[in-house]
DNA sequence: TATTGTTTTTAGGTATGCCTAAAAAAAAAT
DNA sequence: ATTTTTTTTTAGGCATACCTAAAAACAATA
């Protein structure tokens, strides 16, 4: 039996080396779990005797491919319920993290496969993250923040790469969703913020907004 | 904070003072919870220090008001999860038990309002048990079972007292469900039991399920 | 290369929620 | 009323998952 703790040092190791491709240090996983690197060491030793991670002293620390498939299918899980209480129980997308969080750890295939069906086989989200199939397959979609994109470039919104309530609640007054056209009109030099238009009006948003909004690309 | 395994005392002390009306043992919890006398003493004294039960030395427990409330909330929370699952994730009654009682767990009571609301704030969960409101209030019914029941008496089934798969798989077979109109026809001294009719036809059932079987009176 | 600074690990503790074994209290039987 | 049996509590341990402080290893810089 894998413990919720374990749970989440697989998905934290698995989203860290995603970005990076390199081995996750003990200090980025203390960060990112808010514990001490002390009790990230211990947790790891544990992980590795149950094959669930490759791990070498003052090395850093990745998946094995089992523990790859269970980090997928916690994945899986926060996503599908994400994607539940936006659609069925009319959860703002700002409102569902703290709640997945504790989601994610039921264990049941049948409830995930049976939730899977009622919301018609979701690829994507409610943040426009790829939700990973039951085999563990990730619908893979090429994004760039805007803050990437070039004057006079056009693009759709496709997701976000920020998790947070006021980021989250920020985009939603500005009427900022997935699907939104937008295009770049203006760099600011001094501060990198950017001028976009979208939904025929103009706004100025920061280069921290800018970075955490994806679009689509080719 | 109030740990998963806090709640599942409470609920469990809960049900069993619901039905003696008495103070609980130590030792029918420890059956209930599959755990040691030793280690509810120990939970107890715990709970005692949250003036969540009240307790005195070899004399049993109680909830307080407090642990009622909270007690109340959970089995709350468990029924509305079972109505769920069987409304919407097409899971049999004898399937939502294990799940439920993980679900139940989930601490947001936004979630759980938002369920309510979802499932038309049902009265009764699939196995006809009342699933109380918010403020805690339970829609009482009468109920008896089926082996309490007089020759030629007809009654509605309105539920049933025993939460095992293969009890309701085989209510299931029978075609025995809530709303059934059944009427007792003879009850066999020798082993106690009963020839009942149902939708036009006559089946033989054993004490034991008829003792699990409950209809509406009045 | 030696020193300084950072990161990681080890060592030793804590709280939770279990356990077994033994002692104490209560209940039942003689 | 005393003995026996049952129930409950206490005492001492164990695993999980944290912690702090100190030691060890690694990285960066003079």
């Amino acid at each position: 039996m894998i413990t919720r703790s374990e749970e989440n040092y697989l998905k934290t190791i698995f989203s860290v080396f995603m970005q990076t491709q390199n081995n996750v240090s003990t200090n980025e996983i203390a960060n990112l779990l808010e514990t001490s690197p002390a009790s990230v060491t211990e947790m790891i030793k544990k992980l590795q005797d149950k094959n669930l991670v490759l791990y070498e002293k003052y090395n850093g620390v990745r998946l094995s491919n089992e523990g790859e498939v269970k980090a997928i299918a916690i994945i899986r899980k926060h996503r599908l319920w994400e994607t539940f209480l936006v659609r069925k129980l009319d959860f703002s997308w700002s409102e569902v993290h703290d709640v997945a969080e504790q989601l994610e750890h039921i264990k049941s295939e049948k409830l995930i496969d049976k939730l899977d069906h009622l919301l018609n086989y979701p690829k994507f989200d409610p943040h426009g993250d790829p939700i990973p199939t039951k085999t563990g397959v990730f619908n893979h979609q090429e994004r760039i923040s805007i803050f990437e994109m070039d004057i006079d470039e056009e693009g759709v919104i496709m997701g976000v790469s920020l998790d947070n309530k006021d980021f989250l609640d920020y985009l939603t007054k500005l009427k900022i969703s997935i699907g939104t056209k937008v295009k770049v009109l203006e760099q600011i030099k001094f501060d990198q913020s950017m001028k976009i238009e979208y939904d025929s009006k103009t706004e100025h948003i920061s280069k921290e907004i800018a970075e955490n909004i994806l679009i689509k690309i080719n």
